[in-house]
Formats: structure tokens, C-alpha cells, sequence
DNA sequence: GTGTTTGCAAAGTGTTTGCAATTTA
DNA sequence: TAAATTGCAAACACTTTGCAAACAC
């Protein structure tokens, strides 16, 4: 019933704890529900679904609050494809995405696929946080 | 008073016709805000204060339909960096952006600058519109 | 005149907030 | 018990919509 790239209960539970994040019933929930399987691009209205057809009580206020507090502790990664909606990916590693504009959906792009040189250096005192490259598919 | 790379009025003209809209007070106005001046990445709520600030008389809604017009006549393209805000930038040729989280400004990056190697194929009967690259500036 | 465009205010969407009640350690 | 977390509903910011009045051709 596990998936291939699960995550391991008990890591799960030390990235809450690291994060000063109690492991509360909801919290644990929802991280068995993002982590069971892979590379998930989820919105917090499609989450809270989820949790809903699983029985799990959960408020959409707590799902947000959930989402953001995974994405400060590493757990997951915030991607903007489009302006009034933000997904949540659970993968974390170096790498981009297609967009495919007509449905809506996200596919993972493996960071090794894309090299980006000779970019401008930021200006003194930043740095890059991340380079994001949305590939758009239209048709 | 014409900035360096101010679009002729002409131009403006010709590409609302060639879209099907009517030159109107209201679309030669904003257009005029938008071109005459370079590579500008301004948002609908921006472009509606400056347009009052230039006692221009225009509804909000009116700019957010102008600047989708605009969009599909190809003489802006959209930018989102940010779930809930939408940018509309002047430079249509290929390029790429900074983005700058603490301020929310962007900044181009040539498109010369970048390159993506290796891109795994869209799907049959699909295509890539296009390519964004967001560079995201921490600090 | 005829069809397009506009402005307004209302509705819609996705997200955040304030606070009392609950839960965790 | 003290501090963190939750749920709810209300507030929010941005965007879109419906429709009558104004406008372009």
C-alpha cells in the first residue's frame, strides 16, 4: 500500500520536531496524505478534499496554516504557475516543471534537463534564492 | 519627452486594429502610459493609479480588460510571480526575470543570457508556448 | 443606427486573520 | 498549567461579471 518514494514515518516526525512543529493529529494527517506517494502538485482546496474523502477533520484555515509551515521547514516547495491559485510540490530536489495550460496540471522536469549559464550576478548584500523555469504547454 | 524606446503612436494604432479594437479614448490612453516608456512591469491596480494621477478617467475593470486585450493582441505579456497578483510587462521579446521578494520588483534578464538544454519533449499534439525563467532574489 | 466599449457595483476566488475553545507537552 | 494549535467566520486582496448608458464607426 506504500508508495515507492514514501517518507518514512519517523522522518516525518523529526522534520515536525526540528521545525518546533507539534506533531498534532491534523498535521500528521496531512503529511501521511502529501508524503504516502510521489511528487504531488497539490493546492490547499485540493488537500483539504483529500482529507475530507478520508475522514480526516481538518479546517481549510488549518490546511494553509499546515502547507506554509511545511514549505518554512523544507518539507515542501511553493510553485506560482498562475495568478489566484498556488500548489504545493512534495518534491524538494533541484528541479523545474511543464504547465500544461489547458487542464491545469504540473509534471516534474529533473533539474539535470535544464542548464541555465551565464546568468547576471545578483546585486551586492542578495543572493538567489531560486531559479524557477516553467515550461508551458499549450494545445 | 519620448522615452529612448517609446513604441510610435502609429504602431499602437495599427496592432489595436489588427486586434479588432477600437482605438478609444480609454485604450490610446493607457497604451500611451504602458509604451511610452521601456520595459515597464506594472500591475492593473498600478496602471489604474497612474492613469488617475494623469486625470485620465478610467474604471479599474476597464484596465484589467485593456491589459488582457493587450495581452492577446501580443503587445504585453503576463507575468505571475506571486499567487494573487498578476504583472503585465511591456518587453514581449525573449527574455527572462529577476524577481526581487522583499520589494516585489522584477527586473529583465536578456534572453541571451539563459539557456535550457536538453528539454524532454511536450506530448504529441501539444506544443511550448513559452519558457519562463523567474529568478527569485532573497535578501 | 448598430454593434462595441465603458463604468459601476456586485459577485467571485483563493487566502489570511482574530479569537475563543481545544489540545499538547 | 502554560503554550501551541485549531476551527470558525469574518475580513481580505485581487479579479471578473452583468447590465444599462455612452461611444465609435
Amino acid at each position: 500500500m506504500t508508495a515507492a518514494c514514501s517518507r518514512p514515518f519517523s522522518q516525518v516526525l523529526d522534520r515536525l520536531r526540528s521545525a518546533g512543529l507539534r506533531p498534532t493529529r491534523q498535521r500528521l494527517a496531512l503529511a501521511r496524505l502529501l508524503f504516502d506517494s510521489c511528487d504531488r502538485h497539490i493546492s490547499a482546496e485540493q488537500l483539504h478534499s483529500e482529507a475530507m474523502d478520508n475522514n480526516i477533520r481538518v479546517s481549510l484555515a488549518t490546511v494553509y496554516n499546515t502547507l506554509h509551515q511545511f514549505t518554512a521547514a523544507g518539507m515542501l516547495r511553493e510553485i506560482v504557475v498562475d495568478a489566484g491559485r498556488s500548489y504545493f510540490d512534495t518534491n524538494t530536489s533541484d528541479h523545474h516543471h511543464f504547465f500544461f495550460e489547458r487542464s491545469g496540471h504540473l509534471e516534474d522536469i529533473p533539474g539535470d534537463m535544464v542548464s541555465v549559464t551565464k546568468m547576471p550576478s545578483p546585486p551586492p548584500g542578495t543572493h538567489i534564492r531560486r531559479v524557477d523555469v516553467i515550461v508551458r504547454i499549450a494545445g
